[in-house]
DNA sequence: ACATGTGAAGCTATTCACAGCC
DNA sequence: GGCTGTGAATAGCTTCACATGT
């Protein structure tokens, strides 16, 4: 199979995309066109074809593009036209309201085991899935055969424990909690970190005051 | 006042620099490198430097940088000499966690109010806060000076409060709602999307496995 | 006529490499 | 000798503009 380039940038489009197109499907369109993705996910028409190009020649010259054929497109290049496997690790609050968000489910993930290290939390419920000991956490990201791993844990342990996650074999991990993980080549992390954010919008308060 | 043009890259990186030269701040390191702020940092050196030569000429050749005054010039540069003033509107569960959460106020952000929609909570207290009704927001935004306001509300109603949220003069978003925002010009906006980054985490394991 | 797909141009960001200073 | 600051070179992304196909 080839080497098909796709440039980080448009890879973080797409499920900017998809998102616009599934809104298209449910108002009933069955065509939308490079302008109109363009003005849902709020960039320009010529950003659109380039980044939808690189799927390949998935619209029709004079037409537009075939909305179900596009999402259908789009879901199999993010690989989630199946269910995801995902675990969270650490249940506090942020793992809790994480795992009792139902948008995960609607896009194709499926929160399938929760660990925690509080031994008074373990073997309870939560949200539907029984919590378990950190100190399970290999073998039971192996018997459920999980691909995805999100930290919602204390920064101080974040590491140390995301160190057991790749060495379980899992090559896909969210990070929230506020530190950079360090993992292995060919491991994938994603990291949210709000404060960094709250400190991006920061500065441009800054900026926008001295104007 | 002369238009420094920041790149935006180096604007997403400044707080990670930053959380860099608390850590060594912390180990008591008086001097620090270019080379050892990418090592933390997880990146190169000529880009640290190219980066913070956006600042000023904070290093001295030779030495490299003062850790303290580095601290104090982004910090500056962020505008986060003082303590930000937000407000969170939605207190679900991504809302109480994240009022809850004390690694905002550590870094130099301060939650002074809450909103909620639901007549059983409003008048309640979230972690130090009554909890104040959404008809209330642009009364209580003015009140409080808030200068940030985190969205953490149901897909559905959040432009609609987010366009009552800037009509109150807030000029800075953090929007946690799975939704685009369109806001007026001069309105920053932050999204945070897992769902985009689980999606995205999909991706990469659906190129490795193919590969 | 209309909308895609795509080389080419233009722009922005990263990396290099070395002069300048301690 | 060591490390910063920075012009120059490189790489990467976005926008343009038009040939191509319906």
């Amino acid at each position: 199979m080839e080497r098909t380039q796709i440039p980080e940038t448009t890879i973080h489009r797409l499920p900017v995309y998809l998102r616009c197109l599934l809104q298209a499907q449910q108002d009933r369109m069955p065509v939308i066109s490079s302008v109109g993705i363009a003005e849902m996910a709020g960039t320009n028409a010529a950003q659109v074809r380039k980044d939808l190009s690189y799927l390949g020649e998935l619209g029709t010259r004079g037409i537009g593009y075939d909305v179900e054929a596009l999402i259908e497109h789009i879901s199999k290049s993010l690989g989630i036209t199946g269910l995801r496997r995902v675990a969270i690790v650490g249940y506090g609050r942020l793992g809790g309201a994480l795992k009792s968000y139902t948008g995960f489910s609607d896009r194709g993930f499926d929160i399938i085991a929760v660990f925690d290290a509080d031994p008074a939390k373990i073997g309870t419920d939560a949200d539907g899935v029984i919590i378990r000991s950190t100190d399970e956490l290999e073998t039971v990201l192996a018997e459920n055969r999980v691909e995805i791993v999100v930290m919602a844990t204390p920064a101080g342990v974040t590491q140390e424990l995301a160190d057991r996650v790749t060495g379980a074999g899992i090559k896909a991990i969210l990070n929230l909690a506020p530190v950079r993980l360090h993992v292995p080549d060919g491991v994938a992390v994603r990291q949210v970190c709000m404060s960094t954010d709250l400190q991006i919008l920061s500065f441009y308060l800054a900026q926008d005051g001295m104007k």
